[in-house]
DNA sequence: CTATTTAGTTACTAATTTGTAACTACCAAT
DNA sequence: ATTGGTAGTTACAAATTAGTAACTAAATAG
């Protein structure tokens, strides 16, 4: 959860965007409500520009808000996987819904992802 | 629109977060959708917390993106009205996606605001 | 013994967003 | 002449968010 909108209105709006408003939040969960599963290196090359360091602060705020789990296997290397939760999963329809409104401004190629 | 998310993964979600992630936007979004219009003054009664200069600023970026109209009364003192655009009607069923979703969090006060 | 692999962390910096306080313009009323 | 009302603007500062580069750990491969 950010702390942008630490707001005195108690909004479920701002609520909401306040989940889902990181700059890479909603790349994150397109790929989760995708692939399944995800592990975190595999992020870095799904999502090329994102650094090793927003990309972990990213999971990380998306996990305590319960909207993914984060799986560790004691592994060497180590391995990590991330997937949706099923509050996560709650997400999808509004994920959709701002999709298609922003989809419907100027199409590209990514807008694919929900056809 | 925002610049935060300058964001080179072209994404519908991202650009729909940007027209509407300031952290004001969707209150104002809301007031013109339950108001029909607004006054300049009336937005700084309805919204306490903010000031002139960031309400100003979250209402011309409202407008250069279409999704608000400024009419200007040529009268002294000044009288302005905002509204929402029919473009800008286009996002309500967002902001309900969003608001339901938020609202299952945690019910507070101003979540009747849809009902 | 050194390099490789994976999933990070740390210290520091840069960019963006939000906020404060004081100021402007114009007309009407006191 | 001063005050009041409306809708701002301006210069500046604070808070928040994002980014860079270098570093860590632990096992395995060569």
């Amino acid at each position: 959860m950010r702390k942008l909108q630490s707001n005195p209105f108690n909004c479920s709006v701002v609520k909401a965007i306040n989940y889902i408003g990181g700059k890479w939040k909603p790349i994150i969960l397109i790929s989760l409500y995708r692939r399944e599963n995800v592990r975190f290196g595999r992020f870095t090359v799904l999502i090329p520009d994102i650094s090793r360091k927003i990309l972990t602060q990213q999971l990380k705020e998306l996990e305590d808000d319960g909207l993914i789990i984060r799986q560790e296997y004691k592994e060497k290397p180590p391995r990590v996987e991330y997937r949706l939760s099923d509050f996560g999963k709650t997400l999808i329809p509004v994920l959709k819904a701002l999709h298609d409104w922003g989809g419907q401004i100027e199409n590209s190629e990514i807008n694919k992802t929900w056809n």
